[in-house]
DNA sequence: CGCCGTTCGCACCAATTGGTTACTTAAAGC
DNA sequence: GCTTTAAGTAACCAATTGGTGCGAACGGCG
């Protein structure tokens, strides 16, 4: 008797093309997902491996030890917001236009990618040494850091921003109302008794973090 | 020659008098440092016994496991904050005042335990399973909310505060604009290339974040 | 004083961990 | 085709981990 699955010609095959970019990507992607759900300590090596389909070997071949792959996947998921949140092209928008869409952006890139916030919570913990070092991720962040203050600045010359708004503080309040939110979502669930994740939810919790960013940056 | 240490008669002895209650509380205080350090799984049981001067047996004689270690630091922990809160007697003050006060403490509470900001975050990352059934914690919980909602309601009566304002969502708002403050840090540091504990930094995100919550709930 | 439960300490275990040695095999270059 | 380089594998290891078995000794009670 035949296998079933003849559509897939010698699909999952025994012995794997070679293909080390494949691996690799495989890799991460598998590291990301370990390491968010177990943090960095918890994380294991050979689950990592296993959910890879790939070889132990194979990651320290490539990464050369788990602080690294972790460092590695740590860099990516920053340079990833980084980079979706200058595709916006925020400054092309009126500034309270772009202040909106950038609330919403945070607030979806949370929702969209619940590993991110896992894993800056793992690096926290261990007091940031992984990205201590990290010239590109320093040098994107500040680009970023700029080009929201010139949105503020530019709503202030308009006359519906507030002057003398400080970007970074500005972005750590946008970045703390949603990332709270999700972070303590289980704590949360059980303290106030509430489905955090509901679709009502959390289009209430969106609308009330708009309101709060606009009162705090309009006049 | 004699120990210079005259004025501690036979501290620390080799056989130490025999206080259960002292050496639980040793434990707990070594295992909350420890928790709050290296997470859940990152934490060694041998590193809080050789903290609290306590043989790891002990460990397990008073307290089961590892799991349910954690488990009794991370409701005392919680019920300390909200027990401190209580005591504030938010409502014998008016109600804008209550709510700057209930800024400042959460502020200062997180700068005086920071261990309690690692525990809830270690907590959520194994999806709160720990105090999913803790009946004393709901309660304290829910009469916390109704103090605030009681406070915020006053402020709508006497015309200061805008009607209809939800105790959760504020109190949500509240906790995570200093909380994600603190907990990022360390990346935060390094991202925005600035000292986030330095006392000049410290008043003035506390001075930003009251004047954020009061733009939220005043008319 | 002597009993006995509680408090404590040592030595130990089975299981797991991150990491490695030694080998095989596919594919790129000539 | 043949060689060489790199991709991939399996078995293994030393160290560490959470957790225990068991005996010792302190101290309250009768």
């Amino acid at each position: 008797m035949t296998p079933p699955e003849k559509n897939q010609p010698s699909d999952l095959p025994k012995h794997r093309v070679r293909d080390a970019e494949a691996t690799k990507l495989r890799i991460l992607e598998a590291a990301k997902k370990e390491f968010s759900q177990n943090g960095l300590e918890g994380a294991r090596v050979d689950s990592i491996a296993l959910e890879a389909r790939a070889n132990k070997r194979m990651i320290y071949h490539y990464f050369e030890s788990k602080e690294n792959l972790f460092k590695v996947v740590l860099e990516i998921a920053y340079l990833d917001i980084r980079t979706q949140e200058a595709n916006l092209n925020l400054e092309k928008l009126p500034p309270k236009e772009a202040m909106i869409t950038f609330v919403r952006f945070t607030w979806d890139y949370y929702i969209k990618n619940p590993e991110f916030i896992t894993l800056v919570n793992s690096e926290n913990l261990c007091q940031a040494r992984h990205l201590r070092d990290s010239p590109l991720l320093q040098e994107v962040s500040q680009k970023f850091v700029s080009r929201i203050q010139a949105i503020l600045d530019q709503g202030a010359r308009e006359g519906v921003f507030r002057p003398d708004l400080d970007a970074v503080q500005v972005n750590i309040t946008i970045a703390s109302i949603g990332y709270y939110y999700f972070t303590n979502r289980y704590t949360g669930s059980v303290i106030f008794n509430r489905d955090f994740l509901s679709p009502a939810a959390l289009k209430e919790r969106l609308a009330f973090n708009t309101d709060t960013i606009l009162r705090l940056l309009c006049l």
